[in-house]
DNA sequence: CATCAGGCGAGAC
DNA sequence: GTCTCGCCTGAT
């Protein structure tokens, strides 16, 4: 059984990186459907409280590797990370066709950060605190969706909806390991959704938005390969003339699911980080293209930062 | 029980 | 154009 063991190794992808944390990536907020793994209880290792205390105080990565699950493209994908040792259970040949990609391996973020202020102490801490985010390139269905749901809403709650969502109308696969997964459902399968059923999701009053903007796509009066093409303003434009799409959401499209860097969602946070850190206004000048991924520098700061006491600086 | 969570649409002015 | 208000739901 030695060649099979050594097929098995093969199908496993093994990369250094820097800049890359995929627990920062999942709790940044920007992707729903990326979640830790709990460790196996084999090995007498650690409670996983200890470990996530453990991982939650530390700024950059905790000793323990951690696994994390992802469904996305109509994928399953686990991923763990041992300081800058990076496992991707998958294929050469499919992480280079797919993962590299979508986790923005090919930027350099070591460059993005060093282009910060340093006469702008919170932006650099910011960015030093979350040193491991990376936009990452998700589908731009999945993200209209995903932030409509958002709206109002917590990001333990938007879990759970997208969740329910994805086991009600996504198509079900199993892995190669047998382990069963949803896909995301596309808006064929939302626009066919009655009222009551999306309203099951828990999604409230934003079933609506789902259940239009869902019709929209998929009677083609709103074209999603058109909006790609589109540069960034005209491309918000569009979004927001689909039902429940405002500024914010716009914006959180754009970001996640466009990958227009430039874009810079504010939400109740984000306006609370600017009247107080940049009464002034935020330098967009200074960072054009990259503002969006400051943006998330400080989104993730405040949102970990947020319930400790305001200490200056 | 009130408030808040990664807002938005509708209506008033 | 700007302002206000109501809205599903679950956690605190």
């Amino acid at each position: 059984m030695g060649p099979e063991r050594r097929a098995k190794e093969k199908e496993m992808v093994r990369v250094r990186a820097e800049y890359f944390s995929i627990r920062q990536i999942c709790e940044s907020g920007q992707c729903f459907r990326l979640e830790r793994l709990e460790k196996q209880a084999s090995e007498g290792e650690d409670s996983p409280e200890t470990n996530r205390e453990r991982a939650g105080s530390a700024g950059l990565d905790a000793d323990g590797e951690e696994s994390y699950a992802l469904c996305a493209l109509g994928r399953y994908l686990e991923i763990r990370q041992n300081g800058d040792e990076i496992f991707f259970d998958c294929t050469r040949q499919e992480f280079e066709k797919v993962w590299k990609n979508y986790f923005d391996l090919d930027e350099d973020y070591g460059k993005i950060i060093a282009s910060i202020d340093r006469q702008d102490a919170w932006l650099t801490r910011a960015a030093a605190h979350g040193s491991g985010i990376r936009i990452l390139r998700q589908d731009l269905w999945e993200m209209i969706v995903s932030f409509l749901i958002s709206q109002q809403n917590n990001i333990r709650r938007i879990r759970r909806c997208i969740d329910l969502l994805c086991k009600t109308f996504g198509e079900e696969k199993r892995t190669k390991q047998g382990r069963r997964y949803y896909d995301f459902p596309g808006a064929q399968a939302l626009a066919a959704a009655s009222p009551e059923e999306l309203r099951a999701c828990n999604l409230g009053y934003r079933s609506r938005y789902i259940h239009e903007t869902a019709g929209c796509i998929a009677r083609g009066e709103a074209d999603l390969a058109q909006i790609r093409a589109l540069p960034h303003e005209q491309a918000r434009q569009e979004l927001m003339k689909l039902c429940g799409v405002g500024v914010k959401v716009a914006e959180c499209v754009c970001l996640f699911g466009l990958h227009h860097t430039q874009a810079f969602p504010v939400d109740v946070h984000m306006d609370r980080v600017l009247a107080g850190r940049y009464p002034q206004g935020f330098p967009f000048e200074q960072y054009q293209k990259n503002a969006g991924i400051m943006q998330q520098y400080l989104f993730y700061y405040d949102l970990k930062k947020g319930g400790e006491k305001e200490s200056g600086i």
